[in-house]
DNA sequence: ACTCCCAACTGAAGCGCTTAATTGACGCCG
DNA sequence: CGGCGTCAATTAAGCGCTTCAGTTGGGAGT
């Protein structure tokens, strides 16, 4: 035991970390100042703050995230959590993923971090948030697919966890929310397919409990009573194979329903293969409507009309409320754009 | 100004942090044995290990993850970057999105974080490994989508940040790594249709420095080769668009190939769908067959034969070997199960 | 009975950064 | 010319945790 022995995990190891210390000691400053000057703060001349910097550019410096959060800074980070049930199909969620792809557009531009993290139930969510407000690893959440009474509003709130909701105002209980006008869209959808002489629809819709599920269907009821038409509801849980399954009866259900409005994408694009499994021809036999449209969509044939949405769009606008939240803004209700019908082929008058 | 004004951005703080602190006094030892026993290291006894946990329950303490960084500890999160055309189309990749499912879940269960960004291009990319490693946001990373002499190789090893690879070992260069056998896999799909009858196969790929892209590309060939087969390579940026247009030209080229083998499954879906708008009959008059085989498969008609392979799993072998390496594991090459033909209705014998 | 040892525990030094409090230097006013 | 306000810069006190160097207090060994 003559020389010390190295310790056994020391695998490459940059050899020292690149501190202010050394900018301070480089620039001829005291690292407070080395601090002020590179968070653009008061207290240090315009001469000195540019030095400054352009020895941390030249050491090729950068923040310790840790220290900082320590120290009482921000996070620079944001939270995002996924229901387990996306992970396990993710590949067939497209909407969560174009969100997603929103969301992490706008937080690179700002500099910011994303942690994400999946989760088997609301339980496990709640527990996520604590451990990311008390752990102090992100500054703010997003809350997606809220339900009636959501425990996670009240969750954030006492935590003092910022957070914007992506949901109406009635739910999100006095946080900052960006939502939809999805009564109005569900009202176009069913008009339109009204106008094309459809007077029997089904409706294909998700888990009753989520917010908006309940918002589309109660808006396509009252709009589908004023025309006098028949609207039946088949729920799923937005898997492949309920999608499936609600289709298939739908078409040998008598009498069948001419038209079918979905509540996604994925359902659509199953149903119009469960329809020419069936032999039904589209949109002849039976026209299809799809909700949110991404690019799938467009790879179907016929190509799906739908109720468009710019998810990733959406994902961007509800990022940008939240670091204005972060920034300190007050709490505030925003309407994003409404979902307009884009047509294309699987709509037709019934034959 | 007698009273001192509130400070304009105290919304609702917790009224003050629950620290080790706490709990060392509260089970009569010093912060010190607290920690110790937090951590399940030596040096306390079992029954003080025991108090100390059960105090630090009843108070509901989450640790601060800042705080245990700066002092040396794990960061215990992984991080991921996003290409950004991923983003753009993410709604339509389902690799990504199955990829990203299988590291997410793993990470859940290890108590392990992800952090996600999405990058222009890489010199972004290797900025955001920088970030990641210097300021102590990640443990360790994961790196997807490999080019010939990737350059992120190289980065992360002289920044001495852990990284697992998803590639081949020609490709690693002494890191971990984890891959399929996509030469065999490509083999036993050109074989396949041979079998069928087919003796003039195209092949829609992605860009052609991808290595796994390569890979596929000479094995096809090879075996081509050796079953006196013609093969035609079109390459595709991956997006909806480039995949449409090869399918078109694939189709409308003379003589025209009986099948067609795909480098992914949404290429397979557009493909799919132009045969059908050009009224070419699958499979009668032309096979299709798909690679990674994503539920979008199963969501067609006909439904898609696919050269399967399960994307989240290997997301998840990834994302274990990873924490392997982070708890010090050497470097090593672990081969994933390799895809295998999976026959479905749009491939059949040529007419 | 006395040492020696080891397990159990404590104390204190940081980790890299932010920021309140303090000091110095300078110019201006009465 | 003394006093004072301003601005630039420094000093030092933490933030909550890990960890290393000590310190204690029993046994075991002889």
């Amino acid at each position: 035991m003559k020389s010390p022995a190295p310790r056994p995990d020391d695998r490459a190891v940059p050899p020292q970390r690149l501190t202010i210390k050394d900018i301070a000691a480089r620039a001829g400053v005291s690292i407070g100042s080395v601090s002020y000057a590179l968070n653009g703060r008061p207290g240090v001349s315009e001469a000195t703050r540019l030095r400054v910097l352009t020895v941390a550019e030249e050491l090729g410096w950068v923040p310790d995230n840790a220290a900082r959060r320590l120290a009482g800074a921000q996070t620079d980070t944001v939270g995002l959590v996924l229901p387990q049930g996306t992970a396990k199909s993710l590949g067939v969620a497209p909407w969560f993923m174009e969100f997603i792809g929103g969301v992490a557009t706008v937080l690179a531009e700002a500099g910011y971090g994303m942690m994400m993290q999946v989760v088997a139930g609301l339980d496990a969510e709640l527990d996520v948030y604590r451990k990311w407000s008390r752990g102090r690893l992100v500054d703010g959440v997003i809350l997606v697919d809220l339900r009636a009474d959501d425990p996670r509003i009240e969750a954030v709130r006492t935590l003092g966890l910022p957070a914007v909701v992506a949901g109406p105002p009635e739910v999100a209980d006095g946080l900052t929310c960006v939502w939809t006008n999805d009564g109005a869209a569900a009202q176009e959808a069913v008009r339109y397919l009204a106008a094309l002489g459809h007077r029997d629809i089904a409706r294909v819709s998700g888990p009753a409990d989520i917010v908006h599920v309940k918002i589309r269907q109660r808006a396509t009821e009252e709009t589908a009573a004023e025309l006098g038409l028949r609207i039946r509801t088949w729920h799923t849980d937005y898997s492949v194979e309920s999608g499936r399954r609600a289709t298939r009866e739908i078409l040998l259900s008598t009498p069948r329903p001419t038209a079918i409005l979905y509540d996604d994408d994925l359902g659509a694009v199953t149903g119009l293969a469960v329809a020419r499994e069936l032999n039904f021809r589209v949109p002849e036999d039976v026209s299809l409507l799809a909700w949110d449209d991404s690019n799938l969509c467009q790879t179907t044939f016929p190509p799906l009309s739908a109720m468009s949405h710019d998810v990733l769009g959406y994902g961007a606008h509800l990022t940008r409320r939240l670091l204005e939240v972060l920034a300190g803004a007050p709490p505030a209700s925003h309407e994003d754009v409404t979902p307009r019908i884009t047509p294309r082929a699987s709509t037709a008058p019934p034959s």
